[in-house]
DNA sequence: TAAAAATACTCCATAGGTATTTTAT
DNA sequence: ATAAAATACCTATGGAGTATTTTTA
């Protein structure tokens, strides 16, 4: 039979994207900005976040005409969002980093006078810093 | 215009499942086998995998007719995958607590002559273990 | 020859878009 | 009146299935 004879793994289906989604919507708190972000219309957001929520059997948001926050349970869940998003982003990271298409934004700190210069750095956190806070240099070949 | 006006956001489509396969393949070293334990059929598994290094642009997988083990990359992000999967689970399991429809395996441990029952536990672990390796009840009501 | 993975190709579920409606400020 | 989110409806992408081929132990 067709494509979805998922059962209880539908609920695997369609994911990272609708954390994005959630932790959009949790830094501009209105639904039509998160959408922006995310570069997709209001209603995929929208819709995207009620499926999450059906999938998860949890609501997640308080909704009025305005959003209203989330519910308890909905930050919780939010923070898993983040969890997930900056695995992701890392896996991301260290993709890239063997593929040689670094993407994503590099930050360089120069110290004043000299500009330190550190050997490429497998697993390097997002932002351009290295765990201890440090700047991370990557060698572009 | 329709569906995936996506760019480079397109990385972040579909992915959880494929996490999953990534696992499973691991796992088993038999894309056939891996696919039963997913629910899927060979092909699907097959061409996730493919499409999931399309995506990261990472040849993850030692290919001969028969299964030939990973790449270095592809162990590196098979690391990233398994702490994704964790994450995820993570998550649901939170959903499921927060929503009372706990689901998954319940493991219950019983010391020989007392039962130890604790408080139902935010964040427990995968498997029903708690953080310090303790069998954790939940209170079904 | 058997077994395993890749290909070919068809189908449909669903994410997304546009247009519109509803409902609080 | 305005702005925000939800709803309705349509499109088409792409994941999944079945059937088949290829390849190598």
């Amino acid at each position: 039979m067709p494509c979805s004879t998922f059962n209880r793994a539908a609920v695997i289906f369609m994911f990272i994207r609708q954390v994005h989604y959630l932790i959009a919507l949790a830094k501009t708190g209105h639904f039509g900005r998160a959408a922006e972000i995310c570069n997709v219309s209001q209603p995929a957001l929208s819709t995207a976040i009620q499926h999450l929520e059906e999938e998860l059997g949890v609501v997640i948001v308080r909704r009025g005409q305005r959003f209203q926050g989330f519910t308890p349970e909905g930050e919780r869940l939010l923070q898993w969002a983040r969890i997930l998003a900056r695995d992701w982003e890392g896996m991301r990271q260290e993709a890239a980093l063997c593929s040689r298409q670094i993407t994503g934004t590099l930050r360089i700190g120069a110290i004043p006078t000299t500009l330190a210069v550190t050997p490429p750095v497998h697993g390097a956190l997002p932002g351009g810093m290295s765990r201890r806070g440090h700047p991370v240099a990557i060698a572009l070949r």
